[in-house]
Formats: C-alpha cells, structure tokens, sequence
DNA sequence: GGGTGTAATTCTGTATACAGGATTTTACTA
DNA sequence: TAGTAAAATCCTGTATACAGAATTACACCC
C-alpha cells in the first residue's frame, strides 16, 4: 500500500495533510514555485496537484493569481455539512447492512487511538484521527464513491473548523464516536443514524465566531513537515528555486 | 454566462459532453496530441482537461498510458447508481422544502422538450436533455455541492447507460419526469422520493446486457461537433499536430 | 500624510523540448 | 505458420522557456 502513488499524489496528499491539521490556515499564499521548490518537482506538476484540491474545494485558484488554501464562506460551509449529514446517514444504513463482527473491532481500537491522542494533547493526530473516523465507516460501507465523497467533505470540514471553529475544539467527540459504534454493533440502524445526525449537528455547531489568527510563518517549515521525500535528494535536476530566492526569510 | 471559462474548461466540457450523449463509446483512445490539436491547444491543457474528466470518472487515465473514455466496471455502476438514489432523494426533499411557484413552471418546461425531443426522435437530444432534468432539479435544491455531485453521478449514469444499457434505452423516461413534478408541486415528499427511487431503478434497471458495438469511426470528425471555436482560428500558434499526422483518416 | 500613476517584480498561462515507457511493426527462426 | 526478438514509432512524464497579468514598490504630487 505505498508503491502506487505518481508524484503529482504525492504533493496532494502533503498539501491536503497540511490543510487538513490546520498547518496551513485558510488563505495561506501557495505560490507555484516555492511548492516546487519545497517538492522537488516542476511547476506542471504542482500545478496539476493544485488543480486537484481545487476540485476537492481545499484550495481556491482563481484564474491568474496565487492559489490559497480555501476560506469557504459560511453558506459554503453550511452547504458542506448538508452534503455530509446526508452521505453519513447512508453511510451507517450501509454499514449496518453489511454489518460483521471484525468491524466492530476496528471501530473500537479506533476510537481507543483517538482517546490515547486526546489524552497526550496531541491537537495535531487529534483532529486527523477524528476526520479518520468517518472516512474508516465509509469504507466499511463498501462503496468507493461514497467513500470519496465522503472523504471530500469530512477534509472540507477540518478546513470549515480550522476558519470558523474555536481553536481546537475539532475534536472534543471521542465519546460522541464511542456511542455511535456501539449503535452500530446492536444494529440499530435507527439509533446510530440519531446519534451521527446529533454528533454532526454538534461538530456542525462548532462552527461558529470566526477570529483572525492570520500570523505570519514560514511555508517551508510547515510542508517539510509534510514531506515525505528521504532528506534532501539532492543531485535532482530541480534546482532549489532557480527562478527567484525564498521569500520565507524575510 | 459565457465568459468565465478558461480553455481547459473549454475541453473539458466539449468532451463531458461528447461522452455523455455516448458519442465517444467507454473505451475510446483519447491520446493528448489528437486531442491538442482538435481543441488547437497543447498538451499541458490537454492533459488538465483530462485529469480533471478523470477525477469525474468519465475517462481511465492509468499511468503512462492513453487515456480512454471510462468503461466503468458493473460493481462500479452498481456503486454510482446508490450514490446517485441517495443523493436524488435528499435533493427531492430540499426542492420541496424551498418550493416556490416558479419552479414547477420550469420543470414542466423542461419535460415538454424532452417530450418534443423524443418524438422528433432526436436521440442524442433526447439523452442529454433527459440528464438535465435531474441537473435541474439537483439546482433547485440550493446547495453548489448537492449540484456538483449529483452533475458528477448523473454523468457516470449516461456513461454507464452509453456501456451497458440496450441502444436507446436511455430516454424512456419522460412520463416518470412529468410524475415527478407533479408529486413535487403537490408538495408530497414522500410520494416524491418514491417516485424517484422508482425511476432510479427503472433506470438503473435498463442497465443490463452488454454489447460490443464497438465499430471504428473518427474521432475528429465527432469531437468538432463538440468544439464551440469558431472554426480553424489559424493563425493560431499551434499548428496542426505538429508532430505526427493523424490517423484518424487510416 | 495620503493618494496615485508608473516602474519593477512576482507569478501564472501555455507551448515545447527531450527522455523514457508502451505499443506496434518488422524480421527472423523453428 | 506461428512465435518471438529487435527495431521503429507512438505517446506520456516532466522540466523549462517566454509572454503577459497581477501585485508591489516607489516616487511624485497635492
């Protein structure tokens, strides 16, 4: 499960990582050439990676200026938990359908990793484990285009918090979770499509006073974060941003 | 509403547009220089145009070979056609909910063109026309996202239809429309939703014995009906498949 | 001091070059 | 004649060049 990915993926995937945790705030500036140059690979490339997230609504690109990560408007955002409150009730009627014993194991140590994260403070693999949750029953549902879908809207949704929720709230539901899988595992379809209507809704209310928290920082030292690349592959025929120095020093 | 769309988008829709009414059967060899020098661009925007049908499901892109026209897999159609019936019923439910006079005016509008359409035996028409009553309807819901999903869905559908359906199967449907609207203007969800489910697996249900008519025929020829340019803008910097000829005339 | 027009700079849009893969053709062997 | 290896060709992956749009910096004026 490694082997697949072309390099375009790869960049994506550091991006929507990024995004996702809320290391790159809404509105973050994500110039051609300094993701090359972070990447290792040539504007067609981040190119084509941008063009992706723009189409999963992580990343605003409109014609002719710098790409952002997106700051979706509150009707946007509505729009978005909508979508989702209607994918995840399907999702658990799937779910349930297809119900076997081992996925009640794999929700549960789920969960227990989700507890453990909470409990180090560890805000970052918080929220990643919270948004896994959801993309964890969508597999389950064994349908990849709900999947995907879901995927789609549970990163918007970190994105929605990360502009609209107060800091670091995304992930106060490990019981909310624990509660659902239990539904679940006694089947009823009714009672766990309650409880996931009512933790969305509550997820969804989160979303509230906006604020500010624009501060300066350093892009680079964010992605490499993200990057997966084995140090510095130097010998590449990418030079460090031929075209122009990093502006990241200022 | 013309003007906001940039090249790639051109392409792009020219193709959707071209799989949909099932003028590029599943399948098809879509190789970026022919496609170029259709659309008189280059590859970079070819290839973009192409991941972003990709993404869509509507064309295979594996790596380093021709993309092609999508020949979805039966489990993949089974898949679009659940995403799709959970999504059109929602959608049902929104238009019901926000309905307003004016709406059923414009429904009923558009089923008497799909009537008039079908009985001018207009099959081509008839399909894209036919699609465009759920487009429509996914508008009417109020939500950009419901409307770019059930697009997407609704896309996969003509294509899966264009795969697997019996020839001309796929405009059968105008009655089922019209029953539709009139359970929406009576404002009875429920009736609604059920007379959607009905129709979904009416049209699903036409979703049956494949067949291979697969005979050879051009491609250029059919993609300059798809291609809005006013005609050979020459002067153009791109020159006519500069670097092969075309085989389309073997 | 705050506009404002213009020059400089940054950054995107797009074509194109070149290096391999993938495919097809050709040629040769059993 | 079928099978297969080598060569030719088609086609994609990716970097890069260059043109022009957007943005920023500056100088000038009121």
């Amino acid at each position: 499960m490694s082997k697949k990915s072309t390099r375009v993926d790869v960049a994506c995937q550091a991006l929507r990582q990024a995004i996702i945790e809320q290391a790159l705030p809404p509105g973050t500036k994500l110039p051609e050439d300094e993701l090359g140059a972070q990447f290792r690979m040539s504007r067609t490339l981040v190119r084509a990676a941008l063009a992706q997230l723009q189409s999963e609504g992580l990343v605003d690109a409109p014609p002719r200026r710098t790409a952002t990560t997106a700051k979706p408007t509150l009707e946007e955002a509505r729009e978005v938990f909508e979508v989702r409150r209607t994918l995840e009730r399907e999702v658990v009627r799937l779910v349930i359908a297809r119900w076997r014993p081992e996925f009640g194991a794999e929700l549960e140590g789920h969960v227990r990793k989700e507890e453990a994260a909470r409990k180090a403070g560890e805000a970052r693999v918080s929220i990643r484990l919270a948004g896994e949750f959801h993309i964890k029953l969508g597999e389950l549902a064994g349908n990849s285009l709900f999947r995907r879908y879901l995927g789609e809207v549970v990163s918007r949704c970190s994105l929605i918090l990360a502009l609209y929720g107060r800091p670091h709230s995304a992930d106060c539901a490990v019981n909310e979770h624990r509660e659902i899988v239990a539904a679940l595992r006694s089947r009823n379809a009714e009672a766990a499509i309650e409880l996931m209507d009512h933790h969305l809704g509550a997820v969804e209310h989160r979303a509230l006073l906006d604020q500010d928290r624009d501060a300066q920082f350093d892009l680079g030292a964010v992605l490499s974060r993200y990057t997966e690349t084995a140090e510095t592959g130097n010998g590449s025929k990418i030079a460090r941003l031929p075209r122009r120095k990093t502006r990241a020093a200022k």
